[in-house]
DNA sequence: GGGCGATCATGAATCGATTCAGCAGTTTGG
DNA sequence: CCAAACTGCTGAATCGATTCATGATCGCCC
């Protein structure tokens, strides 16, 4: 009951030997003798020992701790991407700090900091815009950072190909015979944003086709399933040509702009096919099977940790594209 | 550039007054000149100083630093409880280390133990049926632990009323006329599995028939979403009555469910009416908006966490059925 | 038996923040 | 004018694990 936590002294003197030696069957069971060791070993069990990780880290300078900062917990892509983060680290015996910046610079900076204090061996972070000073400061204070879902040619980073994502989603479109699609993108500063509609200026263009008249964007301020049913609305109440199609910033965003056509009566995909991104497990499942360009997420946070831990170069993944009824009108 | 991370001694030193005066400043202000406070402050900034939390938690004996552990990551519902969870846990500061045992008590384990060399200030556990002795060791080491998800007279716990929820999904589907009912449930160690079962007889009894007759239960070792389908196939394939209703762990399970009713041919709820639990947030936008029993999950890690900080009895929540087309003919 | 390695074990010093008894200097009260 | 009370600061001691120069012990060979 009352047995306040034993520290390695408390071993030392109940095996009779020093603190010393018991930090070496710790760490170094190679030198210490069979008999010593076991003797020691039973101590430790007896007394329920468990190093102290504080004291440790506090000597050792490094911590067995990451951090990683994404943007929404809530959302099963970033989940899936602490999932390949988590084992990764597991087999370096680390243990992972999960933050949920909420897309909110002010969190961020707050879980910057905390990590910091804790001394985190190293910070992964899916990054806005405003994420790369901070991280400077880190380096300063000699924590490494990774960059998840994002690429810079300064920074060590893991990402996904998002303009060969973009370029997929609106080819497939194209080839299906729309001529006004509508972009349900993310905040312009978000450089998943950005690439995307790259590739989807590249596809028009390999199309042999105008951009402007073809893509029309809506930039969402958070990418929630309401915003992307606002952003529909906006969309369809708006002047000029109507689109028949859309291809959202991931199947959140889609599932809202589908319930809203759901609620006008709109067919999918007769009236207005539907992309979404991420492909999240509930895609196939939903009321029309969802169109969505798969991230091989559990891999990107495998190889996100894997960089802070070894020192590798950067990664590009590809994406891919899984075509359903929600933009198959052959399937419908 | 070179600049390692600065401690107290590097401010006292540049402020030029003693380390102790620096200390004060940081836990203790108010006994400090406002001149000499200035000063500190403005060392600390230009030295970009972070207090290392290591140390302070070695002399302090106690973290800022919480863990969590739940059975799956990749569940929406367990996200839910963890943004709850790190809700309350910003409000006083402290961070959250967020586990996934995968329901493998061996991960389990490993985590405890890594969370007791971390010295957490508590843990917070939706636990197995393994996890209660592994839970005894924590607290003779002085880190308290509170149950999520579950209910223990022992044990400080959240929890929402599973008996309830099984009562109000069977009251739902024998009102809705049917005889036959499976029950696609998790391990019989879980507590919910068994609560729910509980509530099902209950509703049967309270109708005035056999729970034998009128309920088929099927184990599934794993709570995914292909076991859900292995389970139904298996259940349709037995011999004895067919089942005209199912009710399902969680929505995932439903999910798998529903998927093999659509590769038969099967309509829902015509050939077989499905209610899941968890209400996840795409429920209501699957191929059949699927009845769900909503928890209040957010709610229960926010209860969860300000448990373990500020020390108050047990809470339970209520549960409630939300009734959509799966389960519902009037609505087909 | 004395000398020489080799093998183990020792324990003081260290990491950085916090605490607290104690000191210098100032104010108050009789 | 001195004692007492108070203010603001000091710096050594502390938390627990790790490290490493040093010491102890043993075996081995000439």
């Amino acid at each position: 009951m009352t047995a306040q936590r034993a520290s390695v002294k408390d071993v030392a003197q109940l095996a009779g030997v020093s603190v010393g030696t018991v930090s070496n069957v710790l760490n170094r069971p190679e030198s210490v003798t069979e008999k010593t060791r076991a003797r020691v070993e039973q101590a430790m069990t007896q007394l329920n020992f468990h190093r102290n990780a504080s004291a440790r880290q506090l000597r050792a300078g490094v911590s067995r701790t990451v951090g990683a900062i994404v943007m929404d917990v809530g959302n099963p892509y970033y989940t899936e991407l602490a999932r390949g983060i988590e084992d990764r680290l597991a087999d370096d015996d680390h243990t992972l700090i999960l933050c949920s910046s909420d897309e909110d610079p002010q969190r961020e900076a707050q879980f910057l900091r905390l990590l910091a204090e804790q001394g985190v061996r190293g910070v992964l972070v899916t990054p806005m815009a405003s994420t790369m000073q901070r991280l400077g400061d880190l380096r300063r204070l000699g924590i490494p950072s990774v960059l998840m879902d994002s690429h810079s040619t300064q920074h060590t980073s893991v990402g996904v190909d998002h303009v060969s994502g973009g370029r997929q989603a609106i080819s497939h479109l194209l080839g299906q015979g729309h001529r006004r699609i509508l972009y349900l993108a993310g905040p312009p500063d978000l450089q998943q944003t950005r690439h995307r509609l790259r590739g989807a200026v590249e596809a028009v263009q390999a199309a042999g086709l105008d951009p402007i008249e073809v893509l029309q964007v809506v930039n969402l301020p958070n990418i929630t399933s309401n915003e992307g049913q606002r952003g529909l609305i906006e969309a369809l109440e708006a002047s000029g040509p109507t689109p028949t199609a859309v291809f959202a910033m991931n199947d959140i965003v889609a599932l809202g702009a589908m319930r809203e056509l759901r609620v006008r009566g709109l067919s999918i995909p007769g009236d207005m096919a539907v992309v979404g991104y991420d492909d999240l497990y509930f895609a196939a499942e939903l009321m029309t099977p969802l169109s969505s360009v798969r991230q091989p997420m559990r891999q990107l946070g495998w190889a996100a940790a894997d960089l802070l831990l070894t020192e590798h170069p950067h990664t590009v993944f590809e994406p891919e594209l899984i075509v359903r009824a929600s933009s198959d009108l052959r399937r419908t």
